[in-house]
DNA sequence: TAGTTATTGACAATTTATTGTCAATAACCG
DNA sequence: CGGTTATTGACAATAAATTGTCAATAACTA
């Protein structure tokens, strides 16, 4: 049968996002599983990612004016929100959300969503 | 001198922001401003911006998972978010704020600015 | 009005992110 | 262990957005 193979490149990337707790680039999660790989390929945590999103275990996180970031499904799940360190360019996640928003849109507007980056300097930045 | 001339292209590219009074991203620009010219280049459009947002009359609107938007520095200057209809893909200016966001910030962290992306569907599609 | 030159737009070229390909490898199964 | 095949990674290829180029045009100036 088709099975799932377990690599330890699927094993490091998904170490990754279990360490990192927060939302991670492409261009991250290469960084961070290669300190347990080294020989990975960008190609790989490509593939890695478009399939651990198909299957449903992590989810995509679109911020403004960057590239992708993806977060454990488990995470992404629960309504939260994001903080952009524009020092050291990581993404946090932030449990907390201003309420009250169908109170500002105009009139006739249906109110679905909201997305909610807030930026600055994170702690270790700070 | 290198003087700025007054071309229909540019006129054209200016009155679509005026009328549309939302932020418009390249392509929206290029089919609105076509209607004044018909002959307008791509690339004509592109040179306008670039120009305009060099010289502060227009700012770059940046949103999530979706090519940039422009709007005028007027608006952009006073503090407002944005709603994105799902349905017709446009963007909207949202007037008022949601404060409070200090307290949902981790410890430690710098708030400097934030941005809110609304969505859902706009008076015309709901 | 004639001359100068900024602007335009067709087209090619570039850039960056992502995917296709495929031989080598390594994980799994009996 | 040995065979099967999913996975990997080097490399090429693609896709999409933006920019370079340059002859033709149109705005401005004297």
């Amino acid at each position: 049968m088709t099975a799932h193979r377990q690599t330890k490149q699927l094993e490091a990337i998904r170490t990754a996002f279990q360490t990192a707790e927060r939302p991670l680039s492409i261009e991250e999660l290469h960084e961070l599983a290669t300190r347990d790989v080294g020989t990975l390929g960008l190609r790989t945590v490509y593939r890695a990612v478009r399939r651990l999103e198909e299957e449903g275990e992590i989810a995509r996180v679109l911020v403004p004016g960057d590239s992708d970031r993806y977060e454990l499904a488990s995470v992404a799940s629960k309504h939260h929100h994001h903080f952009h360190c524009t020092a050291c360019d990581r993404y946090f996640d932030v449990h907390g959300c201003p309420g009250g928003l169908n109170k500002i849109i105009p009139n006739g507007f249906k109110l679905e969503h909201h997305d909610l980056t807030l930026s600055g300097l994170c702690s270790s930045c700070a």
